[in-house]
RNA sequence: GCCCAGGUGGUGGAACGGUAGACACAGGGGACUUAAAAUCCCCCGGGGCAACCCAUGCGGGUUCGAUUCCCGCCCUGGGCACCA
């Protein structure tokens, strides 16, 4: 028994009794509630872990840790998102095949877990990538085709040219593949997707009930994107040749522009603002609408094939790019407003999105900032339709969220939001459009043309039909083969093999197999369900099992998930609800996500206005000076913990040199939950000195332990210090589980500190010959090491042992706090004399704020301050605070 | 530009609208020690001899009382970005 915190002498030993105890073994049992506890599924790199990715599985830990002592039937598992681009990417790179390579990387990440404790139950370990897992997402995929959610469709799809696929809208961040920050371009292609824009209304109400950061919930909204407006038709026309006529008559010279209607061609717009349809002087078409080559006039021809083909030619990223003057071409077609009859010109321009709303738009220069862009150099009519209600904005483009209709015909004088509904049932009584909800939300691309993924369960027959491969002979295995690299063609490199492809259909007809393969969101997107089940070989899940465990009671990891993942994940959900195969319409009740770790990283080369440090000490020079310097000079910056900028420290390393729960507490301890936080070996040693006073306190009081405290306890008379320790300690459990709980883990730690700090206090003065003061004693260090137990876990079962308790600290009961202890008998009462703090005293509980007001008033050091003045008012708030008015 | 989250000592950070700086780290002083480590005790936002005054990014407001609530700015981090 070491006497103080020496990890290299016992950690080992708990882990290893842990695991030959087969202490975290989740057993069903349907009569004890439930807590599912989960971190994100890793994608288990050849890196390893760092102790940034511990951030995230050890407050997980805690709090499992915590509910088990609590009673609750705890699971808490671990699996690997095994499937997927960077594994492949990293199995070519290494030329080896991704299979053994995964179950390598997924072997270390599980050492490094059990390294520093974390309490997962291994036997529900889950790999995405083995036949087992996937049979069943190819299961998941062929019900999602069943019910019409499943599509094969031509499309202009995200083409990574370096990773050789095509990627899902989400995986594009700027114009950018998410993997490796190639320029994406458009590629026409047949592509697989999920219909995930049916649920886009579900995926947006019920955000409302789920306790998730509001910054997620805020990302799923922009990025489903739901707008009200109208979408209507416009009638296409021409300029009549020889047009324009002028005619005189009586008083003055009128210009007539005929046009005639191009032979019932029409498109539609979709408009959030129609109450400014007045004020639309010309019409947008996307250069990829399907309607400009039947409405441009023959002599324009050339010019807009030119325009058009430098349109397309032109990267997503560039068109998008901010600040780029927008740039467009007049088509030689008029369309005519349905409002006004008015003929305005229809431009073809690369601001119009063509997947969005209809790919063409009415152009309000007056009220929308790009169409005034648009027309001012285009030189285009620009018209005021809404009157704000303060007259003080008339610049253009002109504010017009709340207002007036001016120039409006018959709609004149109405308010904005009225004449939306009016116009709206104007357009549906004409019979020429409607009202519609839109959503900026695209369906999901779930085909790749790689081969580390998940078969398609599908076969093409040759009839161009599609057929599911029935469900007795799922999984469609990927075959085992050494060469897979991805091909230029946009076809997966599955479509090489023979034997694969080549099948018959289910009339006996030869047929060619599906060969593009799922993205990796296929496997996360049901993956804790799986967990709740693992070893099902005639079901993805056995319903009652599910339905026991879901939904997930707390979900951790990183917020660079907001959008993908947990979007993905709440669709099929959804999906598996209305089937009738779970009951939970949401899988992840809670979810937090915790800060990042940042390391010192050396670097050659400054940004300009950067913090640059220089040497150990980390002087700041300016972005001048570090010009100054050498070109070999070496910076440091705060950055993530990554191979390829050489500031990792793994778990390895770090359990060597400072020990597990030291670790876990330095982790805890440092910053909230999800603050970013710099990683520190000065603090680190901080977290060792706790352990190390927990040791010595224990260490010294361990002789005087008294097992029976609580009968001792029952009957007994205590001294005033003795009464403080039992508040003490009821204080510190009331404040530890709730913190854990609100995952105010840093605060918790620091709670435990202060108890611990208290508990010493206390032993320096206390009669170890009163049994009382012993059997008080024994509660508060019995309830430390308990609530120690989540947080450092070795540390509590090795001093827990020392004191002759049996088992291990995680199997025995969380402490409970008596609120009779909570209640203080004195409490110390604060003067202020306006607002200002100038005295306190000490009172007995419950003072009535007659007499405290008088003990205030009377107080030598308030009087002072109250000289010469009058005393207006006093406010009392009981047990807390006196505050007199005075002037 | 829009949407989130933040801005508190030398540092990380605490604070149901009620004593700003808990708990730590670093630093300083002292005890023990031949010495060092470890441990223990004391000090530690700024100014002032003191009584006190100033201080939670800036400017207003609400309140008996504001780090906390409201309005307007400034800065930092993250996300989205021509979505009509």
């Amino acid at each position: 028994m070491p006497s103080r915190y020496e990890p290299l002498e016992f950690e080992a030993k708990w882990r290893k009794r842990w695991k030959a105890a087969d202490l975290f073994r989740t057993r069903e049992d349907p009569h004890r509630q439930k807590f599912y506890g989960l971190d994100f599924f890793p994608y288990p790199s050849g890196a390893g872990l760092s102790v940034g990715h511990l951030r995230n599985y050890i407050p997980t830990d805690v709090l499992c840790r915590m509910k088990h002592m609590q009673g609750r039937n705890v699971l808490h598992p671990m699996g690997w998102d095994a499937f997927g681009l960077p594994a492949e990417n990293e199995a070519i790179a290494k030329k080896s095949h991704p299979a053994p390579m995964v179950r390598e990387y997924a072997e270390t990440y599980k050492r490094q877990e059990d390294l520093v404790g974390i309490s997962y139950d291994w036997h529900r370990e889950l790999n995405s990538s083995s036949p087992e897992f996937y049979r069943w997402t190819q299961w998941i995929f062929q019900l999602l085709y069943r019910k019409g959610l499943a599509y094969h469709g031509e499309y202009p799809a995200n083409w990574c040219p370096k990773d050789k696929t095509v990627l899902a809208n989400e995986e594009v961040e700027g114009g950018l593949c998410w993997r490796c920050g190639t320029r994406v371009e458009k590629r026409m292609l047949k592509q697989w997707f999920f219909k995930i824009t049916a649920y886009a209304q579900r995926l947006l109400d019920d955000l409302e009930d789920l306790d998730w950061p509001e910054g997620i919930k805020q990302m799923q909204r922009n990025w489903i994107g739901r707008s009200e407006g109208v979408e209507f038709e416009w009638q296409v026309s021409r300029m009549e040749l020889g047009a324009p006529k002028t005619e005189h008559n009586e008083n003055a010279i009128v210009t007539h522009t005929e046009y005639m209607p191009v032979d019932g061609r029409s498109f539609r717009v979709f408009t959030t603002r129609i109450d400014t349809v007045y004020g639309a002087t010309f019409c947008v078409l996307a250069p990829e609408h399907p309607l400009i080559d039947s409405i441009v006039p023959v002599h324009r021809h050339a010019e807009v094939a030119d325009y058009i083909e430098n349109a397309k030619r032109m990267s997503e990223q560039d068109r998008l790019a901010t600040g780029r003057v927008k740039t467009g071409i007049f088509s030689g077609a008029f369309a005519k407003n349905p409002f006004t009859n008015e003929h305005v010109p229809i431009w073809i321009a690369d601001y119009v999105l063509m997947g969005y709303g209809t790919g063409a738009i009415m152009a309000v220069p007056g009220h929308d900032e790009r169409d005034h862009e648009f027309a001012l150099k285009n030189e285009l009519e620009i018209r005021q339709v809404i009157a704000p209600e303060s007259m003080t904005a008339v610049e253009l483009p002109f504010e017009s969220e709340a207002g007036v209709l001016v120039s409006s015909g018959d709609f004149s004088g109405i308010a904005c939001d009225e004449a939306q509904s009016r116009m709206g049932e104007w357009v549906e009584s004409q019979g020429i459009g409607e009202r519609k909800i839109n959503y900026r939300l695209r369906d999901w691309l779930i085909s790749r043309q790689r081969y580390w993924g998940s078969p398609i369960p599908v076969i093409h027959t040759e009839a161009g039909e599609i057929e599911l491969v029935p469900e007795a002979e799922l999984p469609v295995l990927l075959p085992d083969v050494d060469h897979y690299e991805p091909t230029e063609t946009g076809e997966s490199p599955l479509a090489a093999i023979p034997e694969f492809l080549n099948v018959t259909d289910s009339k006996g007809r030869p047929a060619r197999r599906e060969t593009d393969t799922m993205g990796g969101f296929a496997c996360s997107s049901w993956y804790f369900l799986r967990f709740a089940d693992p070893h099902n070989d005639e079901k993805a899940w056995d319903k009652k099992k599910a339905d026991y465990w879901m939904p997930v009671d707390c979900y951790v990891g990183g917020a660079e998930h907001a959008v993908m993942h947990l979007l993905y994940a709440r669709f099929w959900t959804k999906v598996l609800y209305d089937e009738g195969l779970v009951s939970c319409k949401e899988p992840f009740a809670v979810l937090r996500n915790q800060g990042m770790l940042l390391a010192p990283t050396p670097f050659r080369e400054p940004r300009s206005n950067e913090t640059i440090k220089v040497g150990e000490e980390g002087i700041q020079i300016t972005y001048e000076e570090a010009q100054s310097l050498p070109e070999d000079q070496v910076f440091w910056r705060w950055e993530k913990m990554s191979k390829s900028k050489g500031n990792v420290v793994t778990p390895d390393e770090a359990v060597d040199k400072y020990g597990a729960d030291a670790l876990r507490v330095y982790e805890l301890f440092e910053a909230p939950f999800s603050a970013t936080i710099q990683w520190s070996d000065e603090r680190v040693g901080g977290a060792i000195n706790f352990l190390n006073r927990v040791f010595k306190l224990t260490d010294d009081f361990r002789e005087n332990f008294e097992p029976n405290w609580r009968a001792a306890l029952r009957s007994s008379s205590l001294s005033e210090s003795e009464l403080g320790l039992r508040q003490a300690t009821h204080f510190a459990i009331r404040k530890i589980t709730d913190d854990i709980e609100t995952f105010a883990f840093n605060t918790a730690v620091s709670s435990l500190m202060e108890f611990r700090n208290s508990v010493a206090d206390f032993a320096k003065h206390a009669d170890n010959d009163r049994m009382e003061s012993r059997s008080v004693m024994s509660e508060a260090v019995e309830t430390l090491l308990l609530l120690l137990a989540p947080i450092a876990p070795h540390t509590s079962d090795e001093i827990w042992e020392s004191y002759g308790f049996d088992g291990f600290t995680y199997q025995a009961e969380w402490p409970e706090c008596d609120p009779r202890f909570l209640v203080k008998q004195t409490v110390t009462l604060v003067v202020q004399v306006n607002g200002k703090m100038r005295a306190s005293f000490d009172a007995p509980a419950g003072l009535s704020p007659e007499d405290a007001e008088g003990i205030a008033l009377e107080h030598e050091r308030v009087l002072p301050f109250l000289e010469g003045k009058t005393v207006r008012k006093v406010i009392v708030v009981p047990d807390k605070i006196v505050n007199i008015v005075a002037n």
